[in-house]
RNA sequence: GGAGGGAUGGCCGAGUGGACUAAGGCGGUUGUCUUGAAAACAACUGUGGGGGAAACCUCACCGGGGGUUCGAAUCCCUCUCCCUCCGCCA
């Protein structure tokens, strides 16, 4: 959520800035509801301290004709007052509906452009691997290892669904713990989340009102299954005054990801990439305001690190205007190589929020004591998705003879075994 | 799932319709005293919104929402969460 304040005060440049993101806004209608609003409390709030007051002398008076006179007339500021109450209730919930759609400002320094050929690369690191043969698509190569099965996962679920059996299930786990150990060396707390939260989590995150297309949930139960482990972790702190010595926090977690994702078809849809249920190792941060680049960085720096001890090639990309996330000010992507579906990979997207989640999960810290309560920043990254991390482990590591060599890094969680298959 | 009991400020805890401007205590901050500390004493000690250049004024908030009333922490309805007991259960 953008501050009401500063779109009253700086308008034209929120108009601008928001323009960037390539679609239309709407903030007349904002800033009437808000001068609306700001005046009808007035309004009633005037009636209100009349009536305290007049109430108060009503409790000393004696019952004559006097008293039950103020009664009466109380009665009709009463009246008066439950009408402008319901009409400050009504622009309200439209002041907040409205400011729940609108998405954060790019930070300045964000590329211009329309959608992801527009991002641009910030750096490439590693070499691709010279191959004396042609490397094959994970789907042929977990097949014929028998470590994915495709056919019973759409038996049980549907389309877009997978097993993993054998080693490809403990290469994933494997995967998993390695995460989340380095993760951990590197500053995060480990937890463990509900995989399920309630809708206001999602509202708090920016998911909601805006993407609910893409999140499963059962209404009886007000349970929404996480789309990602920073919906969790947004709420963390959610309607908490932290002290400021505690910042920043760093979090890591694993959870699963449920995604409709019903946008993409086709060639997305080919193996294991862009599945409804996925797991992800997530890093999260709550900093002051002024150290939230540092975060990012720091964050992006951890992220890459998981990718370079894993010996994966990998670029970074910094996201242009168009195709920054909805509650994000600036977004930078890892992407690993694929050699055999030949493609760039997205297994990381880094971003700083700025205070707009923050807003929205009323979470705040106080800078010195007895000073006033201010927003944190938020920061989320990938560290990283699991299937595209797996799919880049086993198309980089295959071997002529089909067996794929494992990563030393994550020997320790495979028995100390150096091959499979 | 059933029955009963609860939810009050940073914490403990009093408060069953009008001085609640929420008692009292603990904790915290500042001051007095002291070489310093402790003790004692005193004052202050929540969040958010609106108006204002500011001083300041004002409104709301006693788990959430709604209602009764001139007036609600207090009465009514409803929801959530916690505790005790019973049932079921990995």
């Amino acid at each position: 959520m953008l501050d009401i304040q500063l779109i009253r005060q700086d308008t034209e440049q929120v108009r601008a800035a928001l323009a960037m993101r390539g679609s239309e806004f709407n903030i007349d209608e904002i800033l009437n509801a808000d001068k609306q609003r700001r005046e009808l409390l007035q309004e009633t709030e005037k009636l209100k301290a009349h009536r305290n007051t007049v109430s108060k002398d009503i409790g000393h008076m004696d019952n004559d004709g006097d008293r039950s006179k103020l009664v009466a007339e109380m009665r009709n500021v009463g009246d008066h007052i439950s009408l402008l109450d319901r009409q400050v209730r009504d622009v309200e919930s439209k002041l907040e509906s409205l400011m729940l759609e609108l998405p954060n400002i790019p930070d300045p320094g964000t590329p211009q452009g329309t959608n992801d050929n527009d991002n641009v690369t910030v750096r490439e690191v590693g070499k691709e691997r010279a191959f004396d043969f042609t490397p094959k698509p994970h789907w042929d190569i977990g097949s014929e290892l028998g470590i994915i099965d495709f056919e019973r996962g759409v038996k049980l679920s549907g389309s877009r669904f997978y097993i993993l059996n054998n080693a490809g299930a403990r290469l994933q786990r494997a995967l998993i713990s390695f995460m989340l150990d380095l993760h951990t060396s590197q500053g995060y707390s480990e937890c463990y989340l509900p995989f399920m939260v309630k809708q206001i989590n999602f509202t708090a995150a920016g998911q909601l009102p805006k993407f609910s297309d893409n999140i499963y949930h059962d209404v009886e139960d007000d349970a929404w299954f996480v789309t990602t482990a920073e919906v969790p972790l947004t709420n963390l702190h959610r309607d908490e005054i932290l002290d400021s010595d505690i910042l920043p926090l760093y979090y890591t977690a694993y959870t699963p990801c449920f995604r409709r994702e019903k946008v993409t078809a086709g060639k997305e849809v080919r193996g294991i990439k862009r599945g409804h249920q996925f797991d992800k190792v997530e890093m999260y941060a709550l900093t002051h305001p002024d150290e939230s680049y540092r975060a990012l960085e720091k964050l992006l720096a951890d992220a890459e690190e998981t990718c370079t001890k894993l010996g994966l090639r990998y670029r970074v990309r910094r996201l242009c205007t168009g195709d920054l996330g909805f509650g994000s000010r600036i977004t930078y992507d890892i992407d690993v190589w694929a050699p055999g579906c030949n493609e760039w990979l997205e297994v990381s997207s880094i971003s700083n929020c700025g205070d707009f989640q923050a807003r929205r999960a009323n979470t705040r810290f106080r800078p010195t004591k007895g000073t006033k309560t201010k927003y944190v920043h938020t920061l989320n990254g990938s560290g990283l998705g699991l299937p595209r991390t797996l799919i880049a482990v086993l198309e980089n590591n295959q071997q002529a003879d089909g067996t794929i060599t494992i990563p030393e890094v994550l020997r320790l969680w495979m028995s100390g075994e150096e091959t499979i298959g």
